[in-house]
DNA sequence: TAGATTGTTAATCGATTAACAATC
DNA sequence: TAGATTGTTAATCGATTAACAATC
């Protein structure tokens, strides 16, 4: 309804909440809710209804008092911003486990990325199809990259070999790098790189974890109350 | 060296720097390089010198004037701090490409995740092994946990199941929950949930690309300089 | 020594939260 | 109407950055 096209600027923790709206959003609508209140998905998602109302308001038109918020409309919105509506194309190098669970992966579609084809070293491989989609030599990928102008390249090479990769996929006119190897990546001045970082996600879970295991400990360890 | 054993507490933000760190210290270590200065990280990082130096100063004991800080030393601590090495067992629930992907991925051991069995409810699967690790029945799951007394539970289920393999975690004693369903999940208090969650990293990447794109636009468009 | 570098204290910036007014 | 709810303005909080002192 808002929110379309010209891209509105939201703060990066607003921008990393709003796929937790979404999610959070499509199973009440899924269940026929209709509208919802900040206070509620506040509640459910552990936030400040304050911060949620306002995440909401940069990106939707608003809520009405004792109504709330039209879901759907929210789900319209949030979708929209995020551009999950228009498709975006990619290539992925690395055709191996990894590589082949996110060729496979029909999520994606959702979230507007479409892996139009992958590329290996592997000569087995080579000239087949996962998933649907061609897998082509790494020597091949400039050509393919220009071709078909894709702008986002996923890396799932060991790591060893990520950074070869990526020059190369700087190299074929990538702006955009999605990279699964646990590593560091060099990249020229106008490529984007996001990592998709297991570690960051087990260093996170691990410490919290710890804090819960060993505040536990302190009630269990010595019952010196009651 | 320093930050062993009792967790010191560290702002969010530079927890999720840490693995950072320690990606880009392993590939100068793995150089040869004894020393490096926080200048230098920091201008590779695009991070601010300040802010590295203090990152580094929570949990190491910090560098020299002139010779900046030693590298294995920094390793070292924010491996020990980030409990990459002691092991932490986990149970994973759903078989199918993503988890078998998961189950097979190497990398865990460096992060001192070890997934020790897996469940699934396909009867074609269950009793067989896969990367060496055990397939369940589902029905099982209370069971090993209790008996194995594991604290992580990893969620690899379609969206659909997600919910009801959460509540089944939680009533096996699970304390963390690694979600790589892409749905919310409602849990009880004492559990703690890390979302893997590849739509907050394609929003990002989405986002950052269409501002370089229209910006670029902006160049090409009406070139009036010069 | 001079200068590269670390480390600390204070200023700034940005996001979250609190207080309150507006609305259905 | 009363009260649930949105929306806004101001206060707080926490992290980043700037300025500067200390050290090898």
């Amino acid at each position: 309804m808002t929110a379309s096209g010209r891209s509105i600027s939201v703060p990066r923790p607003t921008l990393e909440r709003l796929p937790g709206y979404l999610s959070y959003l499509k199973i009440y609508h899924s269940r026929g809710m209709t509208h919802i209140s900040a206070t509620r998905i506040a509640e459910d998602l552990k936030l400040h209804h304050v911060q949620v109302r306002k995440d909401l308001a940069s990106i939707s038109s608003g809520g009405r008092p004792r109504t709330g918020y039209e879901i759907a409309a929210l789900i319209e919105d949030i979708d929209s911003f995020l551009g999950y509506g228009k498709v975006r194309t990619a290539v992925l190098v690395g055709a191996g486990q990894l590589g082949r669970t996110l060729l496979s992966y029909q999520g994606f579609a959702d979230y507007g990325l479409e892996i139009i084809a992958a590329f290996d070293v592997n000569e087995e491989i080579i000239g087949s199809r996962i998933a649907g989609k061609p897998v082509y030599s790494i020597d091949e990928l400039q050509n393919v990259c220009r071709r078909m102008d894709v702008h986002i390249g996923i890396i799932t090479v060991p790591m060893t070999q990520a950074q070869h990769v990526c020059d190369l996929l700087a190299d074929s006119g990538i702006l955009a790098v999605w990279n699964f190897a646990p590593v560091h990546l060099r990249v020229p001045e106008h490529v984007i790189v996001q990592n998709e970082n297991m570690a960051v996600s087990l260093a996170i879970l691990s410490k919290q974890l710890d804090e819960r295991l060993t505040a536990a400990d302190k009630y269990s360890g010595n019952d010196d109350s009651v």
